[in-house]
DNA sequence: AAAATTGTTTAGAAACATTCTAAACTGTTG
DNA sequence: CAACAGTTTAGAATGTTTCTAAACAATTTT
């Protein structure tokens, strides 16, 4: 059983964060699971599923600090409720409008040939696609 | 003074909403002030300086409806906040991630030659692009 | 032009996601 | 294992947005 935790152990070591039960639960929980999408509520509810008991609280600590570490990242598709994705690599988003689901667009299906010049005394943090599309009704 | 209103009653009429004190009032507002981004706190503080009453009920109720009418366009940049556009054009946005300003990108600077298959069953809503960005510390 | 109808506005309450607080707890270090 | 720094927690607080149902205003009918 402590054995299965050693790699999220070092991966949390490695970004300087402290291995502490509820980090590694919630760390194993999203990295042992591929690349997904989700809200802080739907982590709350799978953890607490899982039997992890952990605050909302911790839940938003822990997500911010695994987006600053770089190992999650924060998709902003929808006010009023943030998307975290495990993918942090280069990829964009489809959002679907109706159901409120999100699919990875991965870099090389996308090609932008002309970016604008940035403002003076900017430097870029990251460019965001997102592509809106409706679910067609069925006839 | 009447006369002064006759646009913006013809533009709500256009779209189907009648033009009532409140809406021709924050139409006057919005349109008359060439293109900006603004958010519902913002409008409302404004219209309160400017003299009318509106409650944010109907600041929110204005807002949407102007949004699904077309003569509006809501950015989504940020999670917590909505945040609106006089400019409904085909363009893009740069985020001021430090101080949360907006500014257009012109669909002519910025060029995407490559879209990725739109998944089964759906249709394009719209493409929306969000460069991030930093403001530099002075030195 | 009053009455009837329908759509709009409102204050205030409610909902909701997120952040804060300060006290209890845990991991780490020496 | 003591001491310290960092972490977690419940619950309160915050901030934005939506809801409610009653008052009101624009429009249509008579």
């Amino acid at each position: 059983m402590q054995r299965r935790y050693s790699q999220v152990i070092d991966r949390l070591k490695q970004v300087g964060l402290r291995p502490t039960r509820q980090r590694m639960a919630l760390a194993k929980l999203l990295f042992d699971a591929g690349d997904h999408h989700f809200s802080a509520e739907q982590l709350h509810s799978q953890a607490s599923g899982a039997g992890i008991r952990v605050s909302l609280a911790t839940i938003y600590n822990t997500l911010h600090q695994f987006t600053k570490a770089g190992i999650l990242r924060e998709i902003i598709v929808s006010s009023g409720r943030s998307y975290f994705d495990t993918n942090t690599s280069d990829h964009h988003h489809f959002f679907f409008a109706d159901s409120h689901r999100l699919q990875d667009i991965d870099a090389k299906d996308m090609t932008i040939t002309k970016l604008p010049k940035l403002p003076e005394g900017t430097s870029l943090d990251r460019v965001d696609v997102v592509i809106r599309v409706s679910e067609n009704l069925k006839s």
